[in-house]
DNA sequence: AAGCCTGTTGATCATCTGATCAATAAAAGA
DNA sequence: TCTTTTATTGATCAGATGATCAACAGGCTT
C-alpha cells in the first residue's frame, strides 16, 4: 500500500510540462470559468507545486489570455471544418448557424462572454479578444462572399454583414447561458434574419430547406 | 483653512444612508464594473467606514444584485417611456432598436455582460438578470405584439420573436463594447434582420423610412 | 440636563490572490 | 563517477477581500 502520491513531481521536459499546465489550464476555463485559473488551483490540477505553473509564464494575466485563444481557436477550426465540406454557401451558412446554436458549446460561450468583461482589466486577454473575434468574422466573410460569389446571396457589405450575423450569434448563445425556456425555433428565427441580411432566398437558410413557421 | 474632512460621517436616517449607498454602488459599477463594488470601495465613495456599508446590507452579493437591477431597471423604464410617444408600432420598433444601437448605454452593456458572468458564482445576481431579461422581453412582445394587432406585423410567435431580438440586441452591444469599428450601418442591418422576423414591410423599420444599402 | 437609542467606527480575523526566490534533487554531460 | 544544469519545491511577502463586533458618539426623548 503505497502512502499518499509522490512528494514531489516526476521531472519532465518543459515542453510536456508546459502542455500539461496549458491543458489544465483550459479545462479549468470551461468548467469553472477563466476566473477559476490561479496559480494555485492550475498546479494542483497538475500536480505541482504553484510556484512552478509561475514558472512556465510571465503572469497570471498571460495564462489566461493564452488559454482563451487555444478554446476558441478550437472552437474556429472545428467549425470552419464543418462547413468545408458542403459545397454550397446557402448550406455552409445554414449548417454554421445551426451548429452554433445548438447548444453544445455553451461551455465555450462562458468562456467568450467572461472574456468580454475580464478584458476590461486583463489587456493581453483584451488583445486575445479581438483577434479571434477577427478570426470568426472571417470565417463567416468567407460564406458570405463565396455566397455571393455564387450568385446565392447579394448584399454589398459582406464585411459588415459578417459581423453582424457574429454579433447576433453571440448574444443569443449568451442569452442561452441564462434562460433557456420561452424560446423557441431559435434557429428558424435566426436563418430567417439571416436570410434578410445577406439577401439569401426566403427558406434558403432553414434547416432541411423548408420554412417551417 | 480646515484640516482633513471630519473624522466621523454625520449620523444620517437609515433610508438617506442606504439610498447614498446605492448611489455609490450604481456608480462603481457603471464606471469601473460591478466587480468593483466591495464593501471597501463603496465606503470610500460615501465617506463612511467599511463596516457601515456590511451594517446596510446582508452581504455583498445582495448590493450586486440590487445594484445591477437598479441599473438596469432604469434602463428599461427609460426605454419604454421613449417608446410610448410613438403611436405605431413600426415607429417604436424602430426607435427601439436605434436607441439600443446608439451606444449611449454602453456602460450599460457592460454592467450586463458582467452580470452573465457573475450571476455563475452569486445567485441572487442571478435572479436578478432572469427578472430583468425577463421584462425586457416583456416591453419587446409589448411592441410586437402590438404591431401585429395592427396589422403591421405578422409572426405568429410573439414571444420567440422578442427573446430573439433581444438577444441579437444584446450580442451587437456585448461585441461593440470590444470592438467598434469595422461595422458599418449596424442599426440598418439589424432592422432588416427584424423585419424578417416580425413579418414587417421591408424598409419599414430603417430609420427615416427608406432603404439603404 | 440627563440618559437612552442607534448610527457609526475601525481594528481584527480568516481567506484568497500573484509573485518571488533560495533551496533541493533529478537528469544530463564530463 | 563526478560535475553541471535545471526542473521543482514551498515558504514567504504584500495586498486584497468579506465579515464581525465591541466601543464610541451624535441626536432625540424625557
Amino acid at each position: 500500500m503505497s502512502s499518499t502520491p509522490p512528494r514531489r513531481a516526476a521531472r519532465k521536459a518543459p515542453s510536456e510540462r508546459a502542455a500539461e499546465i496549458a491543458e489544465a489550464a483550459r479545462q479549468l476555463a470551461l468548467e469553472r470559468g477563466l476566473a477559476a485559473i490561479t496559480l494555485r488551483s492550475v498546479a494542483a490540477r497538475v500536480g505541482v507545486a504553484s510556484g512552478l505553473v509561475a514558472h512556465y509564464q510571465p503572469n497570471v494575466d498571460a495564462l489566461v489570455a493564452d488559454t482563451f485563444a487555444t478554446i476558441v481557436a478550437a472552437e474556429t477550426a472545428e467549425v470552419a471544418a464543418l462547413l468545408a465540406r458542403l459545397p454550397e454557401p446557402p448550406q455552409r451558412l445554414a449548417l454554421l448557424l445551426d451548429t452554433l446554436l445548438d447548444g453544445a458549446r455553451l461551455d465555450v460561450t462562458a468562456v467568450w462572454v467572461e472574456a468580454w468583461t475580464l478584458g476590461r482589466r486583463n489587456e493581453a486577454l483584451a488583445a486575445s479578444v479581438r483577434v479571434q473575434m477577427d478570426a470568426w468574422q472571417a470565417v463567416l466573410q468567407d460564406v458570405v462572399e463565396a455566397g455571393i460569389a455564387a450568385g446565392r446571396f447579394e448584399t454589398p457589405d459582406a464585411a459588415s454583414v459578417a459581423w453582424q450575423i457574429l454579433g447576433m450569434i453571440d448574444g443569443l448563445n449568451a442569452q442561452a447561458l441564462v434562460r433557456w425556456d420561452g424560446v423557441n425555433d431559435r434557429g428558424v428565427h435566426l436563418a430567417r434574419a439571416v436570410e434578410g441580411m445577406v439577401g439569401a432566398a426566403r427558406g434558403s437558410l432553414v434547416h432541411g430547406g423548408s420554412p417551417r413557421a
